[in-house]
DNA sequence: CGAACGATTGACGTTTCTCAAGGCTGGTGG
DNA sequence: CCACCAGCCTTGAGAAACGTCAATCGTTCG
Protein backbone atom coordinates (compact mmCIF):
# COMPACT_ATOMS: atom_id res chain seq x y z
CA UNK A 1 0.00 0.00 0.00
CA UNK A 2 2.73 2.44 0.93
CA UNK A 3 4.84 1.70 -1.90
CA UNK A 4 1.51 3.41 -3.99
CA UNK A 5 2.11 6.62 -2.43
CA UNK A 6 4.04 9.77 -3.79
CA UNK A 7 4.45 12.87 -3.20
CA UNK A 8 2.03 14.94 -4.26
CA UNK A 9 2.18 18.89 -5.51
CA UNK A 10 1.71 21.29 -2.27
CA UNK A 11 0.71 23.90 -4.65
CA UNK A 12 -1.90 21.83 -6.75
CA UNK A 13 -5.13 24.40 -6.48
CA UNK A 14 -7.41 21.48 -6.23
CA UNK A 15 -6.17 21.46 -2.57
CA UNK A 16 -7.16 24.77 -1.67
CA UNK A 17 -8.30 25.25 1.76
CA UNK A 18 -7.27 28.88 1.78
CA UNK A 19 -3.89 28.31 2.85
CA UNK A 20 -1.63 31.39 3.47
CA UNK A 21 1.32 31.07 1.53
CA UNK A 22 3.44 32.85 4.03
CA UNK A 23 3.13 29.41 6.38
CA UNK A 24 5.29 26.05 5.74
CA UNK A 25 3.54 24.54 2.98
CA UNK A 26 1.52 21.41 3.66
CA UNK A 27 2.39 18.11 2.77
CA UNK A 28 0.51 16.34 -0.19
CA UNK A 29 0.07 13.21 -0.32
CA UNK A 30 -1.27 11.35 -3.60
CA UNK A 31 -3.00 8.23 -3.85
CA UNK A 32 -4.75 5.40 -6.20
CA UNK A 33 -7.03 3.06 -4.83
CA UNK A 34 -8.64 0.77 -7.44
CA UNK A 35 -12.36 -0.18 -7.77
CA UNK A 36 -13.63 -1.24 -4.86
CA UNK A 37 -11.00 -0.89 -2.50
CA UNK A 38 -11.42 0.37 0.85
CA UNK A 39 -10.10 4.11 1.98
CA UNK A 40 -10.81 3.92 5.39
CA UNK A 41 -13.60 2.02 8.00
CA UNK A 42 -16.49 3.22 9.69
CA UNK A 43 -14.92 4.17 13.36
CA UNK A 44 -11.34 4.14 12.41
CA UNK A 45 -9.14 6.84 13.47
CA UNK A 46 -9.24 9.86 10.76
CA UNK A 47 -5.98 10.75 10.16
CA UNK A 48 -6.60 12.16 6.63
CA UNK A 49 -8.57 14.50 4.77
CA UNK A 50 -8.73 13.45 1.14
CA UNK A 51 -9.59 15.26 -2.11
CA UNK A 52 -10.65 13.34 -4.80
CA UNK A 53 -8.78 14.11 -8.14
CA UNK A 54 -10.32 11.41 -10.98
CA UNK A 55 -12.80 8.69 -9.96
CA UNK A 56 -15.56 8.67 -7.53
CA UNK A 57 -16.07 7.64 -3.94
CA UNK A 58 -19.13 6.41 -1.70
CA UNK A 59 -19.27 6.36 1.81
CA UNK A 60 -22.22 4.33 3.85
CA UNK A 61 -22.76 2.36 7.25
CA UNK A 62 -23.92 -0.54 7.16
CA UNK A 63 -26.56 -2.20 10.07
CA UNK A 64 -25.62 -5.64 11.22
CA UNK A 65 -27.89 -7.48 8.88
CA UNK A 66 -26.62 -6.05 6.03
CA UNK A 67 -28.92 -2.93 4.87
CA UNK A 68 -26.45 -0.13 3.67
CA UNK A 69 -27.56 3.58 3.36
CA UNK A 70 -24.66 5.35 1.77
CA UNK A 71 -24.12 9.11 2.97
CA UNK A 72 -22.48 10.78 -0.02
CA UNK A 73 -21.20 10.11 -3.46
CA UNK A 74 -17.74 12.07 -3.78
CA UNK A 75 -16.15 13.18 -7.61
CA UNK A 76 -13.83 14.72 -9.24
CA UNK A 77 -12.81 18.19 -7.07
CA UNK A 78 -14.85 16.89 -3.65
CA UNK A 79 -13.01 16.87 -0.07
CA UNK A 80 -14.20 14.16 1.99
CA UNK A 81 -13.21 12.68 5.31
CA UNK A 82 -13.12 16.23 7.56
CA UNK A 83 -16.31 15.23 9.87
CA UNK A 84 -14.75 14.40 13.33
CA UNK A 85 -11.68 12.40 14.85
CA UNK A 86 -13.44 9.18 13.98
CA UNK A 87 -14.60 8.60 10.30
CA UNK A 88 -18.59 8.41 10.37
CA UNK A 89 -18.82 6.17 7.47
CA UNK A 90 -16.88 3.92 5.17
CA UNK A 91 -15.26 4.94 1.97
CA UNK A 92 -14.85 3.07 -0.50
CA UNK A 93 -13.36 3.97 -4.45
CA UNK A 94 -16.12 3.21 -6.65
CA UNK A 95 -14.10 3.20 -9.84
CA UNK A 96 -10.07 3.11 -10.03
CA UNK A 97 -9.63 6.77 -7.78
CA UNK A 98 -6.79 9.34 -7.50
CA UNK A 99 -7.13 11.23 -4.31
CA UNK A 100 -4.82 13.72 -2.94
CA UNK A 101 -4.44 13.28 0.90
CA UNK A 102 -3.82 15.99 3.58
CA UNK A 103 -3.10 14.74 7.38
CA UNK A 104 -5.81 15.99 9.62
CA UNK A 105 -3.49 17.62 12.25
CA UNK A 106 -1.73 19.48 9.57
CA UNK A 107 -4.83 21.31 8.87
CA UNK A 108 -5.76 21.24 12.22
CA UNK A 109 -2.47 23.55 13.12
CA UNK A 110 -3.50 25.73 10.11
CA UNK A 111 -6.90 26.59 11.41
CA UNK A 112 -5.50 27.56 14.27
CA UNK A 113 -3.17 30.26 13.26
CA UNK A 114 -5.28 31.37 10.22
CA UNK A 115 -9.07 32.47 10.73
CA UNK A 116 -9.81 32.30 6.81
CA UNK A 117 -8.63 28.32 7.26
CA UNK A 118 -10.83 27.81 10.01
CA UNK A 119 -13.77 29.72 8.48
CA UNK A 120 -13.32 27.96 5.29
CA UNK A 121 -13.72 24.62 7.06
CA UNK A 122 -16.60 25.62 8.57
CA UNK A 123 -18.21 26.64 5.41
CA UNK A 124 -17.67 23.26 3.97
CA UNK A 125 -19.26 21.78 6.70
CA UNK A 126 -21.57 23.92 6.61
CA UNK A 127 -22.42 22.66 3.01
CA UNK A 128 -22.10 18.96 3.93
CA UNK A 129 -24.54 19.99 6.36
CA UNK A 130 -26.91 22.03 3.89
CA UNK A 131 -26.63 18.67 1.50
CA UNK A 132 -27.58 16.46 4.43
CA UNK A 133 -30.31 18.16 5.37
CA UNK A 134 -31.85 18.30 2.11
CA UNK A 135 -31.74 14.40 1.49
CA UNK A 136 -33.52 14.00 5.14
CA UNK A 137 -36.61 15.47 3.22
CA UNK A 138 -35.46 13.06 0.03
CA UNK A 139 -35.70 9.82 1.77
CA UNK A 140 -38.48 10.71 3.92
CA UNK A 141 -41.00 12.04 1.73
CA UNK A 142 -40.48 11.07 -1.65
CA UNK A 143 -41.28 8.58 -4.20
CA UNK A 144 -39.05 6.54 -6.04
CA UNK A 145 -40.02 8.38 -9.45
CA UNK A 146 -39.22 11.28 -7.15
CA UNK A 147 -35.93 10.05 -5.67
CA UNK A 148 -34.29 9.04 -8.77
CA UNK A 149 -35.17 12.03 -10.65
CA UNK A 150 -33.38 14.14 -8.02
CA UNK A 151 -30.69 12.06 -8.29
CA UNK A 152 -30.08 12.49 -11.99
CA UNK A 153 -30.22 16.61 -11.64
CA UNK A 154 -27.95 15.96 -8.93
CA UNK A 155 -25.65 13.99 -10.66
CA UNK A 156 -26.33 16.33 -14.01
CA UNK A 157 -24.44 19.55 -12.29
CA UNK A 158 -22.08 17.66 -10.55
CA UNK A 159 -20.45 15.57 -13.57
CA UNK A 160 -21.39 18.60 -15.60
CA UNK A 161 -21.29 16.52 -18.67
CA UNK A 162 -22.43 17.99 -21.65
CA UNK A 163 -24.54 15.50 -23.31
CA UNK A 164 -24.45 12.32 -21.74
CA UNK A 165 -24.29 11.12 -18.02
CA UNK A 166 -21.53 8.45 -17.20
CA UNK A 167 -22.69 7.67 -13.82
CA UNK A 168 -19.66 5.85 -12.06
CA UNK A 169 -22.03 3.83 -9.73
CA UNK A 170 -24.24 0.77 -10.31
CA UNK A 171 -28.02 0.48 -9.70
CA UNK A 172 -27.24 -0.60 -6.45
CA UNK A 173 -25.43 1.88 -5.04
CA UNK A 174 -28.09 4.29 -6.53
CA UNK A 175 -30.35 2.37 -4.87
CA UNK A 176 -28.22 2.30 -1.33
CA UNK A 177 -27.92 6.16 -1.76
CA UNK A 178 -31.94 6.61 -2.08
CA UNK A 179 -33.40 4.24 0.32
CA UNK A 180 -34.60 1.84 -2.47
CA UNK A 181 -33.80 -1.55 -4.04
CA UNK A 182 -31.96 -1.58 -7.45
CA UNK A 183 -35.04 -3.36 -8.84
CA UNK A 184 -37.11 -0.37 -8.13
CA UNK A 185 -34.90 2.19 -9.38
CA UNK A 186 -34.37 0.40 -12.26
CA UNK A 187 -38.11 0.47 -12.49
CA UNK A 188 -38.17 4.40 -11.81
CA UNK A 189 -35.34 4.33 -14.67
CA UNK A 190 -37.53 3.14 -17.27
CA UNK A 191 -40.34 4.85 -16.49
CA UNK A 192 -38.83 8.43 -16.72
CA UNK A 193 -37.59 6.40 -20.14
CA UNK A 194 -40.68 5.92 -21.25
CA UNK A 195 -41.99 9.24 -20.48
CA UNK A 196 -39.40 10.29 -22.50
CA UNK A 197 -37.66 12.85 -20.31
CA UNK A 198 -34.11 9.93 -20.46
CA UNK A 199 -32.55 8.20 -23.21
CA UNK A 200 -30.28 5.12 -22.43
CA UNK A 201 -26.91 5.36 -24.74
CA UNK A 202 -24.16 3.08 -24.10
CA UNK A 203 -25.43 -0.77 -23.24
CA UNK A 204 -24.41 -0.82 -19.76
CA UNK A 205 -27.34 1.49 -18.99
CA UNK A 206 -24.52 3.68 -16.98
CA UNK A 207 -24.72 6.16 -20.04
CA UNK A 208 -27.68 8.42 -19.46
CA UNK A 209 -28.64 11.34 -21.68
CA UNK A 210 -31.17 13.45 -20.09
CA UNK A 211 -33.56 14.46 -23.15
CA UNK A 212 -35.62 16.30 -21.33
CA UNK A 213 -34.33 18.70 -17.85
CA UNK A 214 -37.51 20.61 -17.85
CA UNK A 215 -39.60 17.32 -17.43
CA UNK A 216 -37.15 15.64 -15.59
CA UNK A 217 -37.04 18.87 -12.82
CA UNK A 218 -40.82 18.09 -12.71
CA UNK A 219 -40.38 15.11 -10.94
CA UNK A 220 -37.86 16.99 -8.11
CA UNK A 221 -39.78 19.06 -6.31
CA UNK B 1 -44.17 40.56 19.60
CA UNK B 2 -41.79 43.67 20.15
CA UNK B 3 -43.58 44.09 23.30
CA UNK B 4 -42.85 40.45 24.66
CA UNK B 5 -39.35 40.83 24.25
CA UNK B 6 -36.93 41.53 27.51
CA UNK B 7 -33.49 41.90 28.36
CA UNK B 8 -31.90 38.31 29.15
CA UNK B 9 -29.26 37.53 31.32
CA UNK B 10 -25.98 37.73 29.20
CA UNK B 11 -24.47 35.94 31.88
CA UNK B 12 -27.06 33.30 32.19
CA UNK B 13 -24.93 29.86 31.71
CA UNK B 14 -27.23 28.54 29.11
CA UNK B 15 -25.63 30.43 26.47
CA UNK B 16 -22.15 29.35 26.61
CA UNK B 17 -20.64 29.70 23.46
CA UNK B 18 -17.51 29.40 25.44
CA UNK B 19 -17.13 33.75 25.13
CA UNK B 20 -13.97 34.99 26.57
CA UNK B 21 -15.10 36.90 29.79
CA UNK B 22 -12.83 39.93 28.72
CA UNK B 23 -14.97 40.86 25.68
CA UNK B 24 -17.75 43.24 25.97
CA UNK B 25 -21.06 40.97 26.76
CA UNK B 26 -23.29 40.04 24.26
CA UNK B 27 -26.75 41.16 24.45
CA UNK B 28 -29.13 38.29 25.12
CA UNK B 29 -32.59 39.04 24.37
CA UNK B 30 -35.67 36.45 26.47
CA UNK B 31 -38.86 35.73 24.08
CA UNK B 32 -42.01 33.58 24.22
CA UNK B 33 -43.58 31.92 21.71
CA UNK B 34 -47.33 30.35 21.69
CA UNK B 35 -47.80 26.96 21.56
CA UNK B 36 -48.18 26.52 17.66
CA UNK B 37 -46.38 29.76 17.06
CA UNK B 38 -43.88 30.47 13.81
CA UNK B 39 -40.02 31.11 15.27
CA UNK B 40 -38.90 31.91 11.31
CA UNK B 41 -39.64 31.11 7.96
CA UNK B 42 -37.37 28.91 5.48
CA UNK B 43 -35.57 31.22 2.93
CA UNK B 44 -36.01 34.05 5.48
CA UNK B 45 -32.87 36.06 6.60
CA UNK B 46 -31.19 34.46 9.99
CA UNK B 47 -30.68 37.64 12.12
CA UNK B 48 -30.82 35.84 15.85
CA UNK B 49 -29.28 32.38 17.31
CA UNK B 50 -31.85 30.71 19.85
CA UNK B 51 -31.55 28.35 22.31
CA UNK B 52 -34.51 26.61 23.81
CA UNK B 53 -35.13 27.53 27.85
CA UNK B 54 -38.17 25.94 28.10
CA UNK B 55 -40.53 24.27 25.94
CA UNK B 56 -39.95 22.40 22.35
CA UNK B 57 -39.45 23.44 19.09
CA UNK B 58 -39.58 21.73 15.54
CA UNK B 59 -38.03 22.81 12.28
CA UNK B 60 -39.31 21.68 9.15
CA UNK B 61 -39.35 21.44 5.23
CA UNK B 62 -42.24 21.47 3.10
CA UNK B 63 -43.27 20.35 -0.31
CA UNK B 64 -45.49 22.01 -2.38
CA UNK B 65 -48.19 19.38 -1.93
CA UNK B 66 -47.96 19.38 2.01
CA UNK B 67 -45.84 16.70 2.38
CA UNK B 68 -43.90 17.58 5.34
CA UNK B 69 -40.47 16.70 7.24
CA UNK B 70 -39.38 17.71 10.42
CA UNK B 71 -35.54 18.24 10.45
CA UNK B 72 -35.47 18.14 14.13
CA UNK B 73 -37.00 18.71 17.55
CA UNK B 74 -35.08 21.32 20.11
CA UNK B 75 -35.47 20.81 23.52
CA UNK B 76 -34.53 22.75 26.97
CA UNK B 77 -30.76 23.70 26.07
CA UNK B 78 -30.82 23.26 22.54
CA UNK B 79 -29.17 25.55 20.25
CA UNK B 80 -30.85 26.38 16.75
CA UNK B 81 -31.02 28.41 13.96
CA UNK B 82 -27.18 29.03 13.36
CA UNK B 83 -26.95 26.95 10.59
CA UNK B 84 -26.43 29.80 7.66
CA UNK B 85 -27.44 33.45 6.34
CA UNK B 86 -30.68 31.84 5.20
CA UNK B 87 -32.69 29.50 7.46
CA UNK B 88 -32.72 26.54 5.65
CA UNK B 89 -36.18 25.45 7.41
CA UNK B 90 -39.56 26.71 9.41
CA UNK B 91 -39.23 26.87 13.19
CA UNK B 92 -42.31 26.92 14.99
CA UNK B 93 -42.75 26.20 18.89
CA UNK B 94 -44.34 22.51 19.38
CA UNK B 95 -45.81 23.99 23.05
CA UNK B 96 -45.11 27.28 24.62
CA UNK B 97 -41.72 27.98 24.77
CA UNK B 98 -39.33 30.61 26.22
CA UNK B 99 -35.88 30.83 23.90
CA UNK B 100 -32.80 33.29 24.22
CA UNK B 101 -31.84 34.91 21.15
CA UNK B 102 -28.22 36.90 19.99
CA UNK B 103 -27.88 38.40 16.93
CA UNK B 104 -26.08 36.26 14.72
CA UNK B 105 -23.70 39.01 13.37
CA UNK B 106 -22.52 39.41 16.59
CA UNK B 107 -21.39 36.09 17.43
CA UNK B 108 -19.99 35.91 13.77
CA UNK B 109 -17.85 38.94 15.42
CA UNK B 110 -17.03 36.83 18.46
CA UNK B 111 -15.79 34.14 16.38
CA UNK B 112 -13.52 35.99 14.51
CA UNK B 113 -11.62 37.66 17.37
CA UNK B 114 -11.60 34.37 19.23
CA UNK B 115 -10.49 31.09 18.05
CA UNK B 116 -11.89 29.05 20.72
CA UNK B 117 -15.42 31.02 19.36
CA UNK B 118 -14.86 29.80 16.08
CA UNK B 119 -14.45 26.11 17.17
CA UNK B 120 -16.99 26.14 19.19
CA UNK B 121 -19.28 27.20 16.73
CA UNK B 122 -17.48 24.40 14.37
CA UNK B 123 -18.01 21.36 16.92
CA UNK B 124 -21.87 22.48 17.35
CA UNK B 125 -22.04 22.12 13.47
CA UNK B 126 -20.51 19.25 13.46
CA UNK B 127 -22.90 17.57 16.39
CA UNK B 128 -25.68 18.90 13.85
CA UNK B 129 -24.07 17.11 11.01
CA UNK B 130 -23.62 13.98 13.08
CA UNK B 131 -27.27 13.86 14.48
CA UNK B 132 -28.59 14.47 10.99
CA UNK B 133 -26.69 11.95 8.84
CA UNK B 134 -27.76 8.77 11.56
CA UNK B 135 -30.54 9.86 10.42
CA UNK B 136 -30.40 9.60 6.53
CA UNK B 137 -29.36 5.70 7.78
CA UNK B 138 -33.06 5.51 10.19
CA UNK B 139 -35.16 7.26 6.95
CA UNK B 140 -33.39 5.02 4.67
CA UNK B 141 -33.47 1.81 5.44
CA UNK B 142 -35.24 1.27 9.03
CA UNK B 143 -38.86 -0.18 9.28
CA UNK B 144 -41.74 1.83 10.81
CA UNK B 145 -41.04 -0.12 14.29
CA UNK B 146 -37.30 0.36 14.61
CA UNK B 147 -37.96 4.34 13.52
CA UNK B 148 -40.31 4.86 16.18
CA UNK B 149 -38.43 2.86 18.89
CA UNK B 150 -35.10 4.96 17.62
CA UNK B 151 -37.04 7.88 18.18
CA UNK B 152 -38.14 6.59 21.58
CA UNK B 153 -34.64 6.13 22.83
CA UNK B 154 -33.56 9.37 21.39
CA UNK B 155 -35.93 11.27 23.24
CA UNK B 156 -35.68 9.15 26.33
CA UNK B 157 -31.69 10.62 26.09
CA UNK B 158 -32.65 13.72 25.61
CA UNK B 159 -35.61 14.89 27.68
CA UNK B 160 -33.88 12.93 30.34
CA UNK B 161 -37.44 11.93 32.16
CA UNK B 162 -36.70 9.42 35.38
CA UNK B 163 -39.54 7.65 34.94
CA UNK B 164 -42.29 8.72 32.62
CA UNK B 165 -41.29 10.17 28.40
CA UNK B 166 -43.74 13.17 28.69
CA UNK B 167 -43.71 14.16 24.55
CA UNK B 168 -44.35 17.41 24.18
CA UNK B 169 -45.26 16.15 20.33
CA UNK B 170 -47.97 14.79 18.58
CA UNK B 171 -48.29 11.68 16.42
CA UNK B 172 -48.35 13.36 13.30
CA UNK B 173 -44.95 15.31 14.47
CA UNK B 174 -43.44 12.13 15.15
CA UNK B 175 -44.69 10.93 11.91
CA UNK B 176 -43.25 14.10 9.55
CA UNK B 177 -39.70 13.27 11.75
CA UNK B 178 -39.55 9.66 11.05
CA UNK B 179 -40.99 9.51 7.43
CA UNK B 180 -44.06 7.77 8.09
CA UNK B 181 -47.84 8.54 8.88
CA UNK B 182 -49.62 9.04 12.29
CA UNK B 183 -51.51 5.95 11.87
CA UNK B 184 -48.15 3.90 11.13
CA UNK B 185 -46.52 5.56 14.43
CA UNK B 186 -49.65 4.50 16.16
CA UNK B 187 -49.37 1.20 15.33
CA UNK B 188 -45.84 1.00 15.96
CA UNK B 189 -46.35 2.08 19.60
CA UNK B 190 -49.13 -0.51 19.85
CA UNK B 191 -46.52 -3.09 18.86
CA UNK B 192 -44.23 -2.03 21.20
CA UNK B 193 -46.61 -1.61 23.90
CA UNK B 194 -48.34 -5.11 23.10
CA UNK B 195 -44.48 -6.38 23.52
CA UNK B 196 -44.39 -5.29 26.91
CA UNK B 197 -41.71 -2.88 26.36
CA UNK B 198 -44.00 0.25 26.89
CA UNK B 199 -46.30 1.31 29.30
CA UNK B 200 -48.95 3.97 28.33
CA UNK B 201 -49.51 6.48 31.63
CA UNK B 202 -51.78 9.61 31.09
CA UNK B 203 -54.67 9.06 28.70
CA UNK B 204 -53.73 11.46 26.34
CA UNK B 205 -50.98 8.90 25.35
CA UNK B 206 -48.04 11.45 25.38
CA UNK B 207 -46.48 10.31 28.16
CA UNK B 208 -45.02 6.84 28.15
CA UNK B 209 -42.87 4.76 30.29
CA UNK B 210 -40.63 3.11 29.02
CA UNK B 211 -40.36 -0.74 30.60
CA UNK B 212 -38.14 -2.58 28.82
CA UNK B 213 -34.97 -0.23 27.39
CA UNK B 214 -32.88 -3.24 26.86
CA UNK B 215 -35.61 -4.53 24.71
CA UNK B 216 -36.71 -1.16 23.15
CA UNK B 217 -32.51 -0.64 22.25
CA UNK B 218 -33.05 -4.20 20.35
CA UNK B 219 -35.19 -2.56 18.23
CA UNK B 220 -32.95 0.04 17.09
CA UNK B 221 -30.07 -0.88 15.81
C1' DC C 1 -16.52 -19.17 -26.31
C1' DG C 2 -18.00 -19.26 -21.67
C1' DA C 3 -18.35 -17.41 -17.16
C1' DA C 4 -19.37 -13.60 -14.38
C1' DC C 5 -21.54 -9.46 -13.54
C1' DG C 6 -24.90 -6.03 -13.78
C1' DA C 7 -29.38 -4.59 -15.54
C1' DT C 8 -34.13 -5.44 -16.72
C1' DT C 9 -38.60 -7.41 -16.23
C1' DG C 10 -42.39 -10.12 -14.33
C1' DA C 11 -45.13 -12.32 -10.64
C1' DC C 12 -46.05 -12.13 -6.14
C1' DG C 13 -45.60 -10.82 -1.05
C1' DT C 14 -45.17 -7.39 2.54
C1' DT C 15 -45.17 -3.01 4.38
C1' DT C 16 -46.97 1.21 4.59
C1' DC C 17 -50.50 4.52 3.21
C1' DT C 18 -55.30 6.01 2.70
C1' DC C 19 -59.79 6.41 4.09
C1' DA C 20 -63.07 5.92 7.51
C1' DA C 21 -65.13 5.10 11.95
C1' DG C 22 -65.01 5.44 16.75
C1' DG C 23 -62.96 6.50 21.45
C1' DC C 24 -60.72 9.27 24.96
C1' DT C 25 -59.59 13.83 27.03
C1' DG C 26 -59.84 18.39 28.12
C1' DG C 27 -62.00 22.64 27.62
C1' DT C 28 -66.24 25.51 27.24
C1' DG C 29 -70.60 27.07 28.01
C1' DG C 30 -75.17 26.19 29.57
C1' DC D 1 -71.60 20.38 37.59
C1' DC D 2 -72.60 18.24 33.50
C1' DA D 3 -73.08 17.91 28.51
C1' DC D 4 -71.13 18.86 24.43
C1' DC D 5 -67.56 19.78 21.28
C1' DA D 6 -63.01 19.83 19.26
C1' DG D 7 -58.77 17.79 18.89
C1' DC D 8 -55.94 13.94 19.01
C1' DC D 9 -55.37 9.09 19.11
C1' DT D 10 -56.49 4.38 17.91
C1' DT D 11 -58.11 0.73 15.05
C1' DG D 12 -59.78 -1.61 10.97
C1' DA D 13 -60.30 -2.59 5.95
C1' DG D 14 -58.71 -2.04 1.54
C1' DA D 15 -55.40 0.14 -1.81
C1' DA D 16 -50.98 1.45 -3.38
C1' DA D 17 -46.14 1.46 -3.29
C1' DC D 18 -42.25 -0.90 -2.75
C1' DG D 19 -39.60 -5.15 -1.80
C1' DT D 20 -38.51 -10.09 -2.81
C1' DC D 21 -37.63 -13.82 -5.68
C1' DA D 22 -36.60 -15.54 -9.98
C1' DA D 23 -35.78 -15.74 -14.89
C1' DT D 24 -33.58 -13.58 -18.78
C1' DC D 25 -30.65 -10.61 -21.39
C1' DG D 26 -26.67 -8.06 -22.71
C1' DT D 27 -21.61 -6.89 -21.83
C1' DT D 28 -17.25 -7.58 -20.49
C1' DC D 29 -13.36 -10.07 -19.56
C1' DG D 30 -10.66 -13.98 -19.32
Amino acid sequence: MLDRITQGDPQNPLFHFGIDCRMPPITVKEFTYEKGESIYRQNAAAEYVYQVKTGAVRTYKLLSDGRRQIGAFHLAGDIFGLETEQHRFTAEAIIETRVLLVRRSRLADYSLQDPAVAGRLLSMTTANLRHVEDRLLLLGRKSSVEKVAAFLVEMDKRLAAHKVLALPMSRRDIADYLGLTLETVSRALAKLHRAGVLKFIGNTQREIAIVDRQGLASFDF
